[in-house]
DNA sequence: ATTTCTGTACTAATACATATAGTACAGTTA
DNA sequence: TAACTGTACTATATGTATTAGTACAGAAAT
């Protein structure tokens, strides 16, 4: 019996992301933005599976990360459940991985022909809904 | 000989990017702040192997993406040069990839507990001095 | 011309990452 | 007990990354 409601996840076969990274960037995002509420419970591993007609153990790893990152609760042989906003990383891990994203993204949009003020404009419309929502 | 100086490049081994993308990001942003002028000479492929100890077609192959880039102009014999500012991508090209990173960015950083103003000034440090020299 | 430098193009071997498939086991609920 | 949950394995196939070795073509200096 499913008492969870589909998610709103689509996989692309374009996007360079591995699937289980799709997926878990997809469900932080739903997570951030509130379209998942805290507390509620996520698809099952083997119907999210069968829904994305992923293999189950994909769904797994996608749901194990989450869940060490802080963003799921798990409770064996109930499900997964969206967990209460918390402090996920330590600061010297926090500031290591947001400048590998910056680092990264620099490198990315060099070259494109945008100028800083277009890109940052971009950046803050997608930005503003998702950060300023949950602080975490 | 080397006509050419080293190149100020450093490859890390906890970074998580395969090496050939430590390179091709590193002398994208070598050129992009202008460290190293438009119509300058590369270190061969030999040499640049020699100097990162990876093996020659590593670097073969960083250069040729960056080649095919739109970054170096190669020359069969003489090296490879440092290309004309130019416009490297269509417009549809140039909007996919700025999507796609920042779509990635935006996964990244979601969860470090950064607000959106931090992200954005730390940013604009980042891109002001590579995107408004070179506006490709 | 020969030598020595340049980039380029292959094959092969190794290692790692990704994804699928199948099975099994432990906890929860009715 | 039955039917659902998450979790943990093994095995397999595929793709990517890197190293290694070899070979070839163009350019420059002697």
């Amino acid at each position: 019996m499913s008492r969870t409601t589909p998610l709103m996840l689509n996989l692309s076969a374009t996007d360079p992301r591995p699937i289980t990274r799709q997926i878990t960037d997809g469900i932080r995002r739903l997570i951030a933005t509130g379209e998942i509420a805290v507390g509620a419970q996520l698809p099952s591993v083997r119907g999210l599976a069968k829904q994305l007609t992923v293999n189950p153990n994909t769904i797994a790893k996608a749901y194990s990360e989450l869940n060490n990152e802080g963003w799921l609760d798990s409770r064996q042989g109930l499900g997964l459940f969206v967990a209460e906003p918390r402090q996920r990383f330590s600061d010297s891990e926090r500031e290591r991985r947001l400048k590998l994203a910056i680092d990264t993204f620099v490198a990315e949009v060099l070259g494109l022909g945008y100028s800083t003020d277009e890109i940052l404009e971009r950046l803050e419309t997608e930005l503003g809904p998702l950060l300023d929502k949950r602080t975490a």
